[in-house]
DNA sequence: TTGCTCCTCACGTCACGTGAGGTGGC
DNA sequence: TTGCTCCTCACGTCACGTGAGGTGGC
């Protein structure tokens, strides 16, 4: 028999560890001193140690050790509970290289040019329903988009409260395909979950969720370019493409309309 | 200004983090209703809650994140903190992708195997200081080495304990060299930092802290050949290479001398 | 007036580390 | 008798999640 003490250190852990499975019921004590309560243990608890310790170094809980000590022809479970766990791990070394790839472009950007001149996100895109309209301009670029906005949001609007809908956030919707001079793309509002049938040039769309590389513009809209430039630069910096597809998400507008806080998004492929 | 669901909502995080974030100093509500306590956030709070979400993704802690941002001219102390950042990534990878292995090998010997037969933990050894006498044997194997531990150890046993020593666990060090016919090993005792000037043929060693596969012995040693040999399959099993360097630690040893539990460890190359 | 939002505690998470304060064994 | 070991609480860790119980705003 052996004390905590002797028991803990042929096996290279602390007396606190021992007592910790005691108390959650891994390990129990050979026997236990009825008047000191000084714990004993036997020789061969030594390799139920081991067992434990080996579990917990390939990362399982003690919950999970606990179980698969407990039913004794514990194989298969035991394999389920490695299976999953094989799993796990690929998935947070997976993540972790990601994280790696962040810090070093974050490192890169440092090196370059003092700090990074926008704070770019990688993120899945919130579940959206918008109402819009179809638009087009003479170009790309704030200037030709300008009289566009302001021509076309006020007549969704007119549709939307007119149909008795309550308009959410302003929301521009962009697709570049190869080569387009005249973009087309689509504006509107926010409607939540509000039904809306429809109305002449004004159609429901939900776009979907997808990945984007996301930023803020803060203030006038006038620095949409050169964020969106950015924002392109970013994604080359850290390895990503851009698939075409891009938003403007108006979080936060003026009382005369323009906005005040722009989310733009921009689908990496 | 923004009430703190609409300021979360917009930052795609939860009012408790928003709150958490105050508690802690990192972010700080622009003013604070003193009737009600509500807090109200300025639009321009946005970017310093996103610069602190790029942060934590990328792993900083939220006191590091809190130094970050309150010295002003941060960009030397977010270089120092990013770069310190990528080698734990890179560490902690190593690591997940280590235990990757030791989850698959497990699997694997389930698989082949019901379960697998010795459990072998790969360790570095605790620093260690044994008094040993040179042996012979006439083979490698337990019967050949039987008989020459039955009258080595007695030999270092009276050379220490006539020399005021107490002696601690019996101890065997082995080296294979290629086509060792007559091995050749040390047998002793370990003496912790009790001083010997050495005797006779009983000399001092520290054998240097290695990396080793270790597994338990339980009971008489007629099974360390077989265990031996085991150890060796799970090594290959487990992509390491046996160096030649073996130990047998006796941790517990009934009174007539025999080992009760032993620790038998083969480094890995 | 009824939902909805906001508020402040305060416990729980995971596997122990680390004292504090007291007692048994050689 | 003096160290050494052992004992039982009980707080701390990290970044919030999750109620509980109560109140302000449209």
């Amino acid at each position: 028999m052996l004390s905590i003490g002797d028991f803990a250190r042929l096996a290279g852990v602390t007396t606190r560890t021992i007592r910790h499975y005691g108390d959650v019921g891994i390990l129990t004590p050979a026997s236990v001193d009825p008047g000191t309560g000084y714990r004993r243990y036997g020789v061969d608890q030594l390799a139920d140690l081991r067992r434990v310790l080996v579990l917990r170094d390939l990362g399982l809980g003690l919950d999970q050790i606990r179980e698969v000590l407990a039913d004794d022809p514990s194989v298969e479970h035991l394999r389920g509970m490695l299976r999953l766990r094989r799993s796990e791990i690929a998935q947070s070394i997976a993540e972790e290289q990601e994280r790696l790839r962040r810090v070093e472009a974050h490192l890169d950007a440092i090196e370059r040019g003092g700090t990074m001149d926008v704070d770019v996100v990688l993120k899945q895109t919130d579940p959206l329903r918008v109402a819009v309209a179809t638009a087009r301009s003479a170009g790309w670029g704030f200037e030709h988009m300008r009289p566009v906005f302001e021509s076309v949001m006020p007549e969704v609007w007119v549709a939307l409260t007119s149909g008795g809908v309550r308009v959410g956030m302003p929301v521009a919707l962009y697709e570049v395909d190869a080569g387009d001079d005249e973009p087309v793309f689509d504006l509107g509002f926010e409607i939540g979950d509000q039904p809306f049938a429809g109305a002449e040039s004004v159609r429901v769309v939900e776009p979907p969720v997808i990945e984007v590389a996301s930023t803020l513009i803060h203030g006038r809209m006038a620095q949409v370019d050169e964020t969106f430039e950015a924002v392109l630069r970013w994604m080359e910096a850290n390895g990503r493409e851009f698939s075409g597809t891009s938003r403007e998400l108006h979080l936060r507008t003026e009382p005369d309309g323009m906005a005040k806080v722009t989310e733009l998004q921009l689908a990496v492929r």
